[in-house]
DNA sequence: CGCCGCTATTCAGTGATACTACCTACCGGT
DNA sequence: ACCGGTAGGTAGTATCACTGAATAGCGGCG
């Protein structure tokens, strides 16, 4: 029943991974278990590589590969300069949709106040 | 380039119409007339008709047609037990989603508390 | 040595959702 | 008869996240 959040999700997760990028270049496989880290347990492994598949594409971020200790070399992915700028639009949009959201909610918790 | 917000709307845009809904019944014309004035002003027509078709096949509102004055009949939408469950979820997954956003959005603000 | 587990990435196919771009239909006014 | 506003509907497309794999490097255990 409660798979809300994978719609929810969408277009939201690539806000969410470009801020965590806005904090410090990552890999694919730390975001994804720092998502499962915070909650975002249902969060799949291939959906976060996809996801910067498609933001390296679009240039908001820059790659750098990096060997790593165990395993395979890493593929860290640092913001870069459109990408703070797509990131800056995703907060505006994030902010105009949260206040929709708390305005419905706040009608619906006070309908007397339904004026309108 | 800012098509964000209609990727973010996916799973959103569904919720919001329930909350519209369980304010008091509408119909479609109404419902789309009622975003757009919210500043929801790219929510193309047929977006909330599929979405009203998909809710009510899913058994989450119930219909009444009622003639209109000026134009062909509405189809006056309300919410039922089941919708009304479902919009309970839609919020606590909706709460889930901002409470993460805050904590990424207040981390990246003050990033001398990155204690993690 | 061979297998397993962990790290790390990639990819083809599927499903859900919103958009584009139309079409139908009812009504009143010119 | 036509047009604009009201009201609903639909086929096709694009995007995005998920499923379920495969590939690859490395270390440890029997």
């Amino acid at each position: 029943m409660v798979k809300q959040v994978t719609e929810m999700l969408k277009g939201t997760l690539e806000g969410i991974v470009l801020a965590i990028l806005s904090v410090r270049p990552a890999y694919g496989y730390e975001i994804t278990a720092w998502l499962r880290d915070q909650g975002f347990t249902d969060i799949a492994e291939g959906t976060i590589y996809a996801l910067l598949v498609r933001i390296e594409q679009r240039g908001l971020v820059d790659v750098q590969k990096i060997p790593s200790e165990k395993g395979p070399p890493r593929k860290v992915y640092s913001l870069n300069a459109q990408g703070q700028l797509y990131l800056d639009d995703f907060w505006r949009t994030w902010s105009f949709l949260t206040e929709r959201l708390e305005q419905l909610r706040d009608r619906i918790e006070r309908p007397q106040e339904e004026g309108e």
